[in-house]
DNA sequence: ACCGGGCCCTAATTCACATTAACTAACGGC
DNA sequence: GCCGTTAGTTAATGTGAATTAGGGCCCGGT
């Protein structure tokens, strides 16, 4: 049992004969190093080649304040099981920008299970890291006030709005991408579009709205029709086809003797809407897209794989729509938190395009209708 | 903008009206704190509370205290997207055990592989966490010689030998699996066995013949065939056809003349040998499992689904085999690398069951045969 | 010679915390 | 009243690296 130090700025120095100071501005090159003489310089090099010095990094952030380290910490399981491809990109791309700048991630778990506070001894774990990057839906708001309070800085993926203050945030351009559906059908010849969206005040459901809105003017069309269900964005699962059924029928009616060719779906957080629009659509004898073009304002989830009792209630169609760029959002949190941590300036957003995907339920209109 | 500086303990003690020694034992909880009075100590925590202090890691483990974080080092990428579905549960155990015993858990991605320079921010990193668990294959010998020679406190995923020095693993318990499926083809009436292994020198392929030779002498059998391949546990993939075909082919003859109703599968790191066996056992006439019952030692890789020019040397079949624990591994290590941390004894090391699995290619032997 | 500068380098300080010896006050046993 | 004991607290020290304020030293100009 040797227990041999590892070699110090202080041990190369003493090999070198030089001093600690000049060791360290040799070692942490570029802003120091052009005032050290050549042969000293390569006399240090040499020394701690030779003893195998490398950087303790415990010191180094020490002195400079930063750990160079990044937090993840997300309000459910941060490897959720069941959620897992869903989260996967997310954490996938954090993780990948974190170790581009040359960062480690740290991922918050010990924090209790359950409903997941920050603040739960009193004292807050999340500050070890120089920032956080914050993921999932049910966000404990006091936390959220008290880190902003801390002035700690953090993101979160997906768009988060607290009365009174400012939040950091990256979120998809859920309004571009929409806009750019819009324009997608009317490009093919559809002039009367029909929107559908659940029944809540949220964000996301705001911006695709406005953009299907900004879409039908920039087409040159006249204002069309948004239909709003009564169901919010997570309705429990096993009602949603009760709840939805009729309404749908009659608004399938609806549109088709109204002439509409085409409709866009907002999913919310769920996505049985499109499932059960489906049955419907089948069982009024609409097909799409021969008869009506339908796009989706979102992905359908879980994607791939359907199992156990839900499977009548997923879709196995090819939507066209667009994907949420998951992984990109995950590096945008990142790069959006190291500005943060930069600039200490005021909170700031950022959003990342979405990714259209070409299904097979989009198509001309069918002839001698919308005109 | 307000340079705010973090609270540290000194702001605390004074807020507080006493030193900062004080808040220290206050802090770190436990063993000093209860030598301190309780207004005192009330008095403290109130202050730290208040000024939304948390400890600055980056001292504390200079300093050599415990910060609660355990590091998991992969030598290949974290979040690997092709080999996800291998690392996943390893890492699913990892961060489950780290929270279940109220650690966090570091991601170390910063750490560049590849060849390693001494003045980038090196493995030293690893120094921020209070112990690390190490995964993956490609190991760098220098490093981890490093490690050993700091001190630091690490375990492996998987069985890792180095000359010379006693490193700590987990690792899952090939030997008792192997010896398990032997009873099991025994008690079905089997007498002659053949064993099928890689030719290489590795721990895991040793462990697995003993536990075959355990097994057959537990039966009361004499001593069994042993065949070797001629490649070693990673071969390249596309010559593993034409490498194995002939060979393969021949033993099955002489198997069949020599009355072998089953065949233990040593796979190494690589499942083609499974899949060539299948395909040669197909063109040879020989059925599995009525001919010839097969067990697998191991898991076929990829998993669920085959894709791209592999396709061929994947096998399809539901082999009787058996897994390896990998979210038990994973937890294993943490709770391996607390013991660690708590006793600072010698290396140790750790195995952990696999599980069986009922697959379709084992059934008694034909009636008449191995008499 | 003397001064003024560069050029290279060093001594000293700082960072936030843990640890430890030492100290104080209060209390009792004798 | 002296010493010992114990609980509670403090002052001092160590940890590795970065930074800053200089201090020699050499050289050219005057």
């Amino acid at each position: 049992m040797s227990p041999r130090r590892r070699a110090t700025q202080v041990d190369i120095a003493r090999a070198a004969g030089v001093s600690q100071a000049t060791v360290s501005l040799v070692i942490s090159g570029g802003h120091g190093s052009e005032q050290v003489a050549e042969h000293t310089r390569t006399a240090v090099l040499d020394a701690a080649t030779r003893l195998g010095y490398s950087v303790n990094t415990a010191a180094r952030s020490l002195k400079g304040g930063r750990n160079h380290i990044l937090g993840l910490y997300t309000f459910e399981s941060v490897f959720p099981t069941d959620q897992r491809d869903f989260y996967y990109p997310f954490l996938l791309g954090v993780e990948r920008a974190t170790a581009e700048v040359g960062y480690d991630l740290l991922l918050f778990s010990s924090v209790t299970p359950g409903p997941r506070r920050i603040y739960s001894d009193g004292i807050n774990r999340l500050k070890v890291a120089d920032g956080c990057v914050l993921l999932g839906r049910q966000v404990d708001h006091a936390d959220i006030a008290e880190l902003v309070r801390d002035d700690f800085p953090f993101v979160f993926v997906g768009r988060r709005e607290l009365p009174g203050v400012e939040l950091s945030y990256v979120a998809p351009d859920y309004g571009t991408a929409t806009r750019d559906l819009v324009l997608r059908l009317t490009g093919l010849g559809h002039r009367r579009l029909a929107y559908l969206r659940p029944d809540d005040d949220q964000e996301p459901t705001r911006d695709r709205e406005a953009g299907f809105r900004a879409g039908v003017a920039d087409a040159g069309l006249p204002d069309q029709p948004v239909h709003v269900l009564p169901v919010g964005s997570s309705p429990p699962v096993d009602q949603v086809l009760d709840l939805l059924s009729e309404p749908l029928t009659t608004l399938l009616t609806t549109w088709r003797s109204d002439g509409v060719t085409a409709l866009l779906v907002d999913p919310g957080e769920n996505d049985r809407t499109i499932a059960v629009l489906e049955q419907v659509a089948v069982r009024a004898g609409v097909r799409i897209p021969e008869d009506l073009s339908v796009v989706l304002l979102g992905e359908p989830s879980p994607p791939p794989s359907a199992r156990g009792a839900d499977a009548e209630l997923v879709s196995t169609r090819d939507w066209t729509r667009f994907t949420l760029p998951r992984e990109g959002l995950g590096r945008a949190a990142v790069h959006l938190l190291l500005d943060l941590l930069d600039d200490d300036g005021p909170a700031r957003q950022l959003t990342v395009p979405c990714l259209p995907v070409e299904g097979d339920t989009v198509c001309p209109p069918p002839v001698g209708a919308g005109a």
